[in-house]
Parts: structure tokens; C-alpha cells; sequence
DNA sequence: TCTATAATTCGACATATATCGAATTATAGA
DNA sequence: TCTATAATTCGATATATGTCGAATTATAGA
């Protein structure tokens, strides 16, 4: 899990799928952000088999789903997961939340 | 910050200091989570120097602060990182919950 | 059916990481 | 000052990871 966003590159597609729409915003419906492997990796100077291994992961690690669709394969962020690790560092917060205060 | 959390034995000793007190709750002042370096290897079966890269990896991440007390060198939660990593999920995760309430 | 594009698989390789044991440093206490 | 304990540093080493290019597979469209 933690693994799978180690990598700066992986991590770049992470936060890719998953700032669909302004930040606070929920996203609509046909609004999600579902972007194919190639666009993903175009602004990140990677070989395509490297975005493959990549793409291949973070899917591994249940971040992110795919699918193809003609000639392209679709990516999306497993909204569960997603869920999950918010729920996670949120309940370790909260224990430590007035420590944080504190300074 | 990922990279440091991305190791088993890392991500233990990470876990053995947030978790401080019943969750949900937050952590009285002097009940704050502060264990020593051997302390927390003492569950881990590594290597005493194994322990000590981990442990300053953690701090190197800003995960966690550490001060000499004698023999010892207690360690302790960055409460301000936890919040940083709390917040950043959150923000990703309000945008996909109407996602995950779908399935 | 042929061609172009998107993506994956595979093998090779350089670099990064995790680990250990030995030696060293810091401190407490006898 | 000597000894025991806690921790760190250092060098060695095995394994994991990230990366590439070439070959392959899948699909759309001419």
C-alpha cells in the first residue's frame, strides 16, 4: 500500500487520478476522472513499459482499477481504498491532535 | 514520507508510536506515546543497528522526533506530519466518497 | 488484410534498500 | 575509573526496485 505510493512516479499518477476536480469538490457523476495509461504518464519522461510496471502496482496494491476501452486502457482510483487510508491517518490524528496544538 | 512508511519494520515502529491510546481517544498529556529505540525493536527481530537506520529514517521523513535521555533515545510521533498526512487524505478522499458509497 | 497506435511482457542491468556483525560512542552506576 | 547497557556508525553483501529497449499483443481504422 505504502509501498505502492513510495515511488515518485507512481505517486504523480496517484495524485493525477485523484485530483479530478477542485479540491473540496465532490466529483460528479460523469465528471470522474478515468484517464488512460498514456496520458498518465505524459508528463513523466518514463519508458512505456515503465508506466506499464508502474500503472500494473498500483493496481496490484488496490489503489487503482482499470479497464480497456478500444485501444486504450482506462485507470480510475478504487474509491474504497482511498477510503480507507483516510480513515486510517485520520484515527491516528485524532489521538495526537492536541499535541499538535501545542506548538 | 511514503518511502519511509513503505517498509514492514518501519511502518511497525510507526505504528507502535501512533497508536498511543484506546482509539477515538485522544492521548492525555503525560500519556503521551514516548518509547526508547530498543523498546520499540523489541517486537521487530532485527538487528540492533537495523532498528537504528529505521529509526532515523523515520526522523529523516519527519515522521518522528527523537531525544537522548540517558542510556536511552526516546522516540515519538510528529504530531504536525500525522496531521499533514490526515489532511491530505481527506482532501483526496471527500472527492471520491460519493464514489464509494456506490458499490 | 495491412498499418498505426496503445499497452504489455520480457530480459538485462544499474542503483537503492535492508540487513548483518564488528567496532565505536554515550551514559549510568558500582 | 571500570563495567554494563543502549544506541550509532561503518563496511559488506544479498535482494529488491526502477529503468530501458526489443519483441509481442490488442485494437481501430483504412
Amino acid at each position: 500500500m505504502f509501498k505502492a505510493l513510495s515511488n515518485p512516479n507512481r505517486l504523480q499518477i496517484f495524485l493525477q487520478l485523484t485530483q479530478c476536480c477542485a479540491p473540496g469538490t465532490l466529483c460528479s457523476h460523469d465528471d470522474l476522472n478515468v484517464r488512460c495509461v498514456g496520458d498518465l504518464g505524459s508528463d513523466l519522461d518514463v519508458a512505456a513499459s515503465t508506466l506499464s510496471h508502474h500503472i500494473k502496482e498500483l493496481h496490484r496494491a488496490g489503489l487503482i482499477s482499470m479497464r480497456r476501452n478500444g485501444q486504450n486502457v482506462e485507470c480510475w482510483i478504487e474509491p474504497q481504498t482511498l477510503h480507507r487510508l483516510s480513515a486510517f491517518f485520520a484515527t491516528a490524528n485524532q489521538e495526537h491532535e492536541n499535541e499538535a496544538e501545542r506548538s
